[in-house]
RNA sequence: GGGCUUGUAGCUCAGUUUGGCUGGAGCGUUCGGCUGAUAACCGAAAGGUCGAGAGUUCAAAUCUCUCCAGGCCCA
């Protein structure tokens, strides 16, 4: 809705047979090189609906739940008097627990308990004994945490689970392992770690090579393994385990705690962490060469690409299994006679290896892919599906090659840009990177560059969400605004990685007064080069040199637009819009309109045929500048660039391309740029500001005509303002000026006069009959033209008589000589004044000026 | 709890990489002015513990450490 261009004759489809095939692809290659295979996984399990949740939605149920609060202890093996303290809420993990944690950078003691003597983290025994209710103990002993590494313990129902008994005999397990998780600031400061039922608990086991108990099938319920928890629910045991522990003396404190725990966010049932089978893509066994393709990339900012290292660095290996209805299968089929395994990625294979096939025609998906049944290789035996499907993030990261033809692979990937939310950095960011290297073995990512982008929040930075109701709806905003100030307001406010405070107020202010001054500048030039008939086909900025019409004011503006398309060019392309936009802003409100228009506003305020071809270089600077300007705004506004493309350019030349996105991206022309010019200009516009300052000290209107002015600045400013003297007394209204270096002797009271670091502006306060004479025809002419527009005259409409009464015979007297002038400037055959209000064919309106009533009326 | 990141005027943001003069801009406010493209514009004024604290240094918004608060991702 803000404006997208999409190809949709090349829109693909993840669920489509021929995208599963390529997308298969990248499995294949992944198989052949030993990156895809089986493992276990802890995930979040549902026992009441029997199904995994990802994580997302793990994150929705969380809940304030009771569960038991255990205090036990392991017996230090070979030390009947010596206990580890240990503290859970799951007392079922202590089935499926193989080693126990320290932090190994934290004090531990060795405590004196009556006759035992108990190891827990140095900070934490006080509040245990307080719980415990033990108020005689003594610290003997301590010691740091790794100093308890290796340290076996007897593992307490050795007699219940005979595995147990069996895994006794691995050295590592049920020892003391040191890991930087474990808190010391909470419960005892000891974990004991049950690799089957949490994440950080089988990532320990796994990283010391631990085998996996996980003694439970689908429905959550303990197998044979379990020993005498078979057929038990695994929840269900923990009053069990609690009580075997009190027969043997090692339950120190049975209670209850109110926690926030995961419920499923269906039923509303604890969940439990389970390890369960599941099929990964090994990208650990190729980290280098994932961040060696990673390092290659551009990412503009240093503080996402921090990020994304950070996170590759970890080198997970990537769970791809889900299961599901619902996704792309994973093409894996088991012999169920030998155990064999294989991939099969094509349809076509799958025809050929099959014993039995669906209808004759099926789709790729569940259910008919599941009723495939392939003959194996090996033993002739009957191979079925493993049943899971892919992880969507598979699917997505598959589209550089499973969306394309290999010819198009070849030629379009790796692509140049890319951009995303900070969230995807786990998500397409990383799937894109991992399966590309995989495909094509090199250590090259699917992406030249990569933006990672902030989010949008609320107008008070908070995060946007339905139970706030602070979520911007975009037809609503669309409704008011139009998407091109949304999409200016997005741009130019922050850094695109920043995450962004929207708010509709600001959208309506500086962003609206950009667009809207781009706007009416085009209508500005097109009043008047309609009227002298500009053709820009002919009157070219080469014509205009030739005739030699343009002026100073005309080489400066295009000077300083050369500057502006460097430097916007330069900063769109490092993904700087903020900046790049603000250079934008600052042209066209500054530069453009506020500077150059009013110097070059008299010039076209004329009729007179003599002055046409100034009147026509005008134009071409401002076509050239204004087309300049609408190119490269297009990206950022491309509707408003459209209209004024279609409603200014080709109106004035049909020649011209279809639309403006066939144009080509403006380049600095550096024939154009002048930096003595610029620099020249930069005095003049930093002068004229201090003498206005020293009009307004003395109450002299900028319309009012003043004699004479005295410039004190330093030589290289004097040479400058003596240079563009004409526009320079033009723009001050004042007649003459002189430059001096230091400040002369001057009678004060004549003298208005203000000053800004080196430089300093006297004006002439003194004004003869004939000074005022002028400035009360300005001013008259203002309270005309405001009266013309009032009444609905455009600009070029010449109107037959202007009437002004209830003058004093002096001002009649002092306005004399500029009535001429005066019907030049407000476009009139006549301007007729009087002393009273006399009898005329239109009404009269009152106005004031300098306090007294005037009467204008304009027939 | 971990990683990344932000904190500068009433508001929105520059400035921090590479320490250096009196910390800037736009918007907003107040007063005055200007205006035949503009919903604009110009002049002046008020407005700052540069999140807090400590350290390094002749010198810190800028470098280091700790803490506080916000954001994203993960646990």
């Amino acid at each position: 809705m803000l404006g997208l261009f999409i190809d949709h004759d090349k829109a693909y489809y993840t669920h489509e047979d021929r995208y599963i095939e390529r997308e298969w692809q990248y499995l294949k290659r992944a198989w052949e090189q030993n990156l895809l295979g089986e493992g276990h996984y802890v995930v979040a399990y549902c026992p009441h609906c029997q199904t995994s949740l990802s994580n997302a939605e793990v994150g929705l149920g969380y809940k304030e739940v009771e569960d038991p609060s255990m205090h036990f202890k392991f017996q230090v093996k070979g030390k009947p008097d010596e206990y580890f303290v240990v503290w859970t809420t799951m007392p079922f993990t202590i089935i499926t627990d193989l080693i126990i944690g320290v932090n190994p950078k934290q004090d531990y003691v060795k405590v004196q308990v009556e006759n035992e003597t108990w190891i827990l983290a140095k900070q934490r025994v006080e509040p245990i004994m307080e719980i415990l209710e033990i108020e005689n103990y003594k610290i003997i002993k301590t010691l740091k945490g790794k100093e308890l590494v290796g340290t076996k313990y007897e593992y307490p129902l050795m007699d219940l689970i005979p595995k147990q008994a069996e895994l006794d005999q691995h050295p590592l397990i049920h020892t003391v392992v040191a890991e930087e998780f474990v808190d010391v600031t909470t419960a005892t400061g000891i974990v004991h770690l049950a690799p089957a039922n949490g994440e950080d608990d089988y990532s320990a086991a796994q990283k010391r090579e631990l085998p996996l108990f996980a003694p439970f099938d689908e429905q959550a319920l303990f197998t044979e393994e379990a020993g005498n928890f078979a057929g038990h629910f695994v929840r269900k045991t923990d009053s069990m385990v609690v009580e075997e522990l009190e027969n043997r003396g090692l339950l120190l404190k049975i209670g209850k705690v109110k926690h926030e725990y995961p419920t499923c966010w269906r039923s509303h049932h604890k969940l439990v962490w389970m390890a369960r089978r599941e099929y990964f893509i090994w990208t650990n066994k190729i980290n280098k060469k994932v961040m060696e393709a990673a390092h290659k990339v551009k990412y503009f900012y240093d503080s996402p690409k921090n990020r994304f290292l950070a996170f590759l660095k970890e080198g997970k290996p990537w769970c791809i299994s889900r299961d599901r209805v619902w996704g792309s299968p994973l093409p894996i089929w088991v012999c169920e006679e030998c155990g064999e395994k294989t991939l099969v990625a094509t349809k076509q294979e799958l025809r050929e290896k099959a014993l039995e096939l669906p209808d004759k025609d099926f789709e790729l998906h569940k259910p008919w892919i599941d009723r495939i049944i392939l003959k194996c290789d090996k033993c002739s035996g009957r191979m079925v599906r493993e049943p899971f499907v892919l992880d969507v993030w598979h699917n997505s990261g598959a589209s550089p090659y499973a969306r394309f033809t290999d010819q198009e692979f070849k030629e379009l990937v790796p692509t140049n840009f890319l951009t995303e939310a900070v969230d995807q950095t786990r998500g397409w960011g990383n799937s894109l990177l991992l399966e590309h290297v995989i495909y094509t073995g090199k250590p090259e990512a699917p992406y030249e560059e990569f933006l990672f982008q902030g989010f949008v929040l609320d107008a008070k930075g908070r995060k946007m969400s339905k139970s706030l109701g602070n979520v911007l709806e975009i037809n609503k905003l669309l409704q008011e605004r139009s998407a091109d100030i949304t999409r200016f307001y997005f741009l130019w406010k922050c850094s695109p990685i920043d995450s962004m405070n929207f708010d509709l107020k600001e959208l309506r202010g500086r962003p609206y007064q950009v667009l809207s001054t781009l706007y009416h500048l085009h209508n500005f030039f097109m009043q008047n080069a309609k009227y002298d008939n500009f053709d820009p086909q002919t009157h070219t900025l080469t014509w205009a040199t030739q005739q030699n019409v343009l002026n100073a004011p005309d080489m400066w503006l295009l000077s300083k637009l050369q500057k502006l398309v460097r430097e916007y060019t330069n900063k769109a392309e490092e993904c700087e819009f903020n900046f790049a936009l603000s250079q934008l802003e600052d042209y066209v409100v500054n530069i453009l309109s506020r500077e150059y228009v009013p110097m070059i506003r008299k010039d076209l305020w004329s009729d007179d045929p003599q002055t046409l071809n100034r009147r026509l270089a005008v134009y071409s600077t401002l076509w050239y500048t204004l087309k300049t300007l609408v190119l490269l705004s297009n990206p950022v506004t491309p509707f408003l660039s459209e209209a004024l493309y279609q409603t200014v350019y080709k109106e004035l030349d049909p020649n011209l391309a279809e639309t403006v996105n066939m144009e080509n991206w403006p380049t600095p022309d550096t024939d154009l740029e002048d930096d003595a010019l610029e620099e020249e200009f930069e005095i003049l516009l930093q002068t004229l500001p201090v003498l206005y300052s020293a009009r307004q000290n003395a109450q002299l209107k900028r319309r009012w005509p003043l004699a004479k002015t005295i410039v004190i600045a330093p030589k290289k400013a004097q040479s400058a303002l003596k240079k563009l003297e004409e526009l320079f007394l033009e723009l001050a209204n004042v007649k003459t000026a002189e430059y001096a270096d230091t400040l002369p002797e001057v009678d004060p009271d004549r003298w208005a006069t203000a000053s800004e670091d080196e430089l300093q502006v006297l004006v002439d306060k003194i004004r003869d009959d004939s000074l005022e004479g002028e400035g009360l025809m300005r001013d008259l002419a203002r309270r005309v033209q405001a009266l013309r527009k009032e009444l609905g005259f455009s600009p070029t409409d010449i109107v037959d008589a202007v009437h002004i009464a209830e003058l004093e015979p002096k001002a009649i007297e002092l306005l004399k000589p500029f009535i001429d002038e005066m019907e030049a400037l407000v476009r009139a055959k006549k301007v007729n004044v009087h002393e009273q209000q006399v009898e005329i064919k239109a009404d009269w309106h009152e106005d004031k000026l300098d306090k007294k009533k005037v009467y204008v009326a304009v027939v």
